[in-house]
DNA sequence: TAGCCAAATCCGGAGATGCGGATATCCTCA
DNA sequence: TGAGGATATCCGCATCTCCGGATTTGGCTA
């Protein structure tokens, strides 16, 4: 009989260590409303871009968000984990998020502030 | 408007970094299954005491689990959390852990192994 | 009270993590 | 091709975290 549990859970501690910290709660609280890019985040979040950088690349890390480049931006966004138990803390998580009606509002701020479809 | 979100992840942030860690997890889902004195903890994960009990202490002051003491013994047991955001993530944890047929079982064994509870 | 067991805390060291400024890279447009 | 904006990475530093051995504390029983 082994002396660990015989079920595996280090694939959900590294998504937990991941969202663990709250400068990256608030980067999933965003990004659960809609993709952003990371002039977006930076606004949003009041940081310096380098640690905003320096935050997504530990999610991407995690499996928990994806980048696609558009020219000079990179637009990053929400990706269900493959590991299932994550799949479906992460799903619960987002969903709280999603109904959080201030959020979805500095959301459409930020969309507007800066970024490909800002207003000129 | 506020550079931070309207709304609070402090609470939800502290939570997941108790759990964000591969030892404090384990401990969590074994609790999922019954309480638990410090020597299953310590049989079940095969760590020190020391650390047991340290990790023991971080998932109480996250509010994730309570102790009470019997004797010589101290049982863990989890505790929802008072935020609710966290209640539910944790319920949801809880769940699935709860549902591992293997570590019924190990919990099963530990519980007869050393503790209040051993057969002699 | 002495001895013993369970559990909590202390200790020092090794490694991880967060930070912001500076720099490098990538892309677009004139 | 050169300038400039957006993003990623590098850097040094401070802080936190984890670890296991040793010690201390609390409670039971003879």
């Amino acid at each position: 009989m082994p002396a660990t549990p015989p079920f595996d859970v280090r694939p959900l501690s590294r998504v937990l260590k991941a969202l663990g910290d709250e400068t990256r709660l608030r980067i999933v609280a965003l990004l659960s409303h809609s993709e952003l890019c990371v002039c977006h985040l930076v606004r949003g979040l009041a940081l310096p871009q380098s640690s905003t950088s320096r935050h997504l690349s530990v999610l991407k890390a995690a499996g928990l968000v994806e980048a696609r480049r558009d020219g000079t931006w990179v637009h990053y966004r929400l990706v269900p984990p493959q590991n299932a138990l994550c799949r479906s803390q992460v799903r619960a998580l987002v969903l709280a998020f999603s109904k959080q009606q201030a959020l979805s509002h500095t959301v459409a701020k930020l969309l507007k502030s800066c970024g490909p479809g800002a207003r000129r």
